[in-house]
DNA sequence: CTGTTAGCGCGTTCAC
DNA sequence: GTGAACGCGCTAACAG
């Protein structure tokens, strides 16, 4: 007696296994394993029941079949948001490596908020799945600490391997695995190629205290400045979120307080640049030609306006967390492990040597 | 006798609701029944039960749940890409409003090939999703139609519901759901803004023959055209693919011809727009100063590069795609919807009345 | 090589 | 208000 919620109609009833089975002549286990196809079986058999697969049109049921103890085959990604180029990217990567290991992607967005997160993980704990992916800047407190250090024990309870995309190491105790990228590396390349021009006011938009990848980054601009014997005056980093109209914001309060005391722009990511460069033009500043400008991330908006920036792998770093991940399945490895991935400069057409002013 | 594949460690295995039933001293019904929270039960067992839930930090499998009947609780969408902002857009409405209805996301990618389409929608039906959610621009021809009927109904005798997003309707005897957009009225819109500046030779760019959102775009400008009394050169409609280098290819081309022989451009897409906006400035020729220049989606780039361009709701369209399919759960209702959303210009800085080379 | 059988963890009848 | 027992569809032992 199915309990579908059908209009009364004869509802043809999805075929089961063991219609297959029927429809064959033969065992459901004899179905069961010839599907799985890692089983010897006659020709003669195979043939009856694949017929009858086709006839039927049977496809098994995930849930039955995950709960029967196999793997559920899916992996879990949890990101801030589907719309942003760098999550977007991340997720192709996790997407594309996840087909690769015949495996589906499960999706949840938690607009940064800490108890959508929790609540997600709840549900991804729920479904069972091989690996949960979370991406994503964010302030590495204790508190926050702590809460993955959870999320890491109660998934290794439920079978599924923690991954952590874009964010710091746990600690060897923690069974979860890390991915991350060299943030204060790329934003010392890029720095040093504005010195190398000869700038020395070098603007830093879009810092946020606490998180991690702001911390990497301005890490990587303070050491350059300091190799090249540039004084870091603290008036010339500015605070401010990651979104493109952060950046014009951020620009435009700059610019009103008069002529620019500084002759290059590091934006702290690609869209804070865009936001950045708009609101120069506004105010007759052309880029490179009166101010210099690199950014961070060589996503979309780079190309469109011409900018040197620093390329940083996100497809690589969501497939290298699949991978990762389903390396030590089965393995019993429980442990934490860490993965760095390299960045390197693209060279567009936004930076110029700086005008002596002597 | 857990199957996990544990390094032999005494693996504290999940709870199930045994464990927290024995914990409790109660029943598993009874904890199941003060889970689900649609049944009365005493104050004091409530307590008990959910002190047994934390302490167990226990939460419930998802497969066996939906196995035991009730609904999987999750959206499938399926779609080409994840990095492509049209789609980017689509799934953050669909997963927004999946969640608001308390449910997961599955996704899946097809990079456009009908093969990886059937095994998607193949492993979507093995899900038992609620709803499985086909977006896309596709050649609208009788091998589709013929491949959606049939989804259709294996999706809808496994208890799912097959929307199609940006896709045209199937007809009244196939259950399926259809919400798309009104390109033909957006290009209209978008064509006329261009005529009424004084425009006549408007370059067509990115035209694909039998994609149904071509052939929506493509025949609005033919109306507009029409409407305003101007002829059709059909050398003015260039044909493409829709992303950013073939815009750029296309118009590099055309340039490479000589002096253009039209003064605005009609791009199909904003990525189009962008890379033909590219090549006309290596050409010195800049917008609108020159050429004045239309886009269609509003996404990203639009913004950036200061395109006037027609506003799809994609968000919308994902967020009524969700909405549409579980509305008629349990309804019984099973035969074919439509519904169009509409679009609307922008107008920012990239169209300038035609000068007039009388 | 193939059939029989016992769970996987949960919702849900029935009785009490 | 609560407990016992069955079945969802499948995989994996164990027999033959």
């Amino acid at each position: 007696m199915p309990r579908r919620a059908d209009a009364g109609e004869p509802a043809t009833r999805r075929a089961t296994i063991r219609d297959v089975a029927a429809a064959a002549g033969v065992s459901i286990a004899t179905v069961s394993r010839i599907l799985a196809g890692n089983y010897p079986s006659a020709p003669a058999t195979r043939t009856k029941v694949m017929r009858a697969v086709r006839e039927l049109d049977y496809v098994a049921n995930a849930h039955a079949r995950a709960l029967s103890g196999a793997t559920s085959k899916t992996i879990a990604i949890v990101l801030n948001s589907v719309i942003s180029p760098y999550y977007a990217h991340v997720a192709q990567g996790v997407q594309t490596q996840a087909a690769h290991h015949d495996r589906l992607c499960l999706i949840g967005t938690t607009g940064g908020d800490p108890d959508r997160e929790l609540a997600t993980v709840r549900l991804m704990r729920e479904e069972h799945a091989d690996a949960v992916i979370l991406v994503g800047n964010v302030v590495a407190n204790d508190d926050y600490r702590a809460r993955m250090a959870e999320y890491a024990h109660a998934l290794s309870a439920a079978g599924s391997q923690l991954v952590l995309c874009g964010r710091p190491p746990l600690g060897r105790d923690v069974p979860a695995i890390a991915v991350e990228f060299d943030n204060t590396g790329g934003a010392y390349a890029a720095t040093s190629h504005l010195l190398s021009q000869g700038h020395q006011r070098i603007l830093y938009l879009g810092h946020r205290p606490g998180y991690t990848t702001s911390e990497g980054r301005i890490a990587g601009y303070r050491n350059a400045l300091a190799a090249f014997g540039v004084s870091n005056d603290l008036d010339l980093e500015v605070e401010g979120t990651l979104e493109r109209n952060e950046g014009y914001r951020m620009m435009k309060r700059r610019l009103a307080r008069g002529t620019p005391d500084f002759t290059a722009v590091f934006a702290a990511n690609d869209q804070i640049a865009a936001g950045a460069r708009q609101a120069l033009r506004e105010h007759d500043l052309r880029i490179p030609d009166d101010i210099s400008m690199v950014g961070y991330d060589d996503l979309p908006p780079a190309e469109d306006i011409g900018l040197t920036t620093v390329h940083v792998p996100h497809e690589e770093l969501g497939r290298t967390a699949v991978r990762l991940a389903l390396e030590r399945e089965g393995t019993g490895a429980t442990g934490a492990a860490h993965v760095m991935l390299g960045t390197h400069i693209v060279v567009r057409d936004s930076v110029r040597p700086a005008v002596r002013k002597a």
